[in-house]
DNA sequence: CTCTCAGGTATGGTCAGACCACATATGGTC
DNA sequence: GACCATATGTGGTCTGACCATACCTGAGAG
């Protein structure tokens, strides 16, 4: 018996429908969807098929759904598709589908892409100079990785590709408690500082293998395992 | 008034509880979870919350829903973040918040990477080969740009990292259309396959950089804009 | 006229219960 | 033992109800 066609259940009929909608009238980030009660008796469907698929488009991060009454109530698009990122991280590191190594590798190689990029574009380096000055002020491991993240974040940014920054910023959220627990092996922070001014010093020069050769070396000095 | 406190709805507090009990019981790709109903009458909340936790893992490809009875009925651990990041990037290129642009660009910088840690580990390349020559009696664009796909999502996989893995493969899905509008302008692509054979003589000669260059060199023939 | 505040109302969030379709289990029949 | 009708447990869906929230409205006070 051939099991071939895959039955459509309605919460995806709904979901197609709604991204149709989207695309037809040019949607974006700010607009409003219409009421769940409304979406529903529109397109001939309970109520809870349309929560379904309401739900699945916030996982993805692409709504957000505001109770109340106004302008900025109901179902809103936005476009976070970090903390979506996030989530399918967290989620598939914890069923060991995915293995930390594997992410501090991709770290590591989107990391080196993202400074040589922002180095020849001659990018905007004021994000990363003021993440490296709070650094200066951390007085914890948890306060160091949070600038910390926050620099290695800004690189990614100033690349000017959204989508390295958002898997950036992910993997980044990944990889906290790891982050905090090398840097109180390291102790000593000084290091690392040297690492950031010298990335930082190769974007602002506008030399990318530099900054790429500093982001390697920086990462190394960070996580000596790998 | 502060709005500092946001409020947790019930179903994120089942999908904290599911998440708890995977990591407490050490579940992994295979195993089951409770049916819904008896999910729901264990954490003591609604059916709807149950399911809308559940749909939420689906959409993040770590639970699959069955109907019936048996051993494979019900809600099942898998680990397929693939889906995820392709639904991901679809829908977030069609709210405009990602251009294709970065897209392609992402997908360079993976695959000189991928490429690159093929070459150094001596990777396993009959995947690359077969997939050479589906290519070359591929009759239609369509036909070709699937055998493209698969030339190169195997790159990603020789590379042993799951994560670029995955992101590769989501990363070509979102492409495709592109792709076949880029393969139906070059109209010949004989061009393509002297790329492809480079990378892959690169890969098995244990060249990395040659075949980060290679890839590169492809990849512009490919598209020619970037 | 303006301000204040109580009630109205539209919104998402949740629950309970019912029914359906589906696929396996079960047990009777031959 | 093989076959088939039925029971059972599963997700999928709908309906209707109620709650909490937050804006909106308008009456009343000043």
């Amino acid at each position: 018996m051939e099991r071939g066609g895959k039955r459509t259940r309605t919460f995806e009929e709904v979901l197609a429908r709604i991204e149709r909608r989207i695309a037809a009238d040019g949607l974006t980030a700010g607009d409003r969807l219409p009421a769940e009660r409304r979406l529903a008796e529109e397109l001939g469907v309970g109520r809870s098929s349309v929560r379904e698929a309401l739900r699945v488009l916030e996982t993805l991060g692409v709504v957000s759904s505001q109770v109340g009454r106004g302008p900025d109530a109901g179902a809103v698009l936005i476009s976070r598709p970090d903390s979506a990122l996030t989530d399918l991280l967290r989620l598939h590191l914890g069923l060991a589908t995915l293995e930390m190594r594997e992410v501090v590798d991709t770290r590591h190689m989107i990391e080196q892409w993202a400074a040589a990029r922002a180095a020849a574009s001659g990018a905007d380096t004021s994000a990363l100079t003021s993440a490296l000055s709070r650094m200066d002020r951390a007085r914890t491991p948890d306060e160091f990785v949070e600038h910390d993240t926050a620099f290695h974040c800004a690189i990614a940014d100033a690349s000017g590709n959204r989508l390295v920054s958002a898997i950036m910023r992910s993997l980044r959220d990944s990889m906290r408690r790891y982050a905090v627990e090398a840097v109180e092996r390291l102790g000593d922070t000084a290091i690392l500082r040297a690492g950031h001014v010298r990335i930082l010093t190769a974007i602002e020069q506008g030399d990318p293998d530099g900054a790429a050769r500093a982001v390697s070396a920086h990462l190394a000095d960070a996580y000596p395992g790998h």
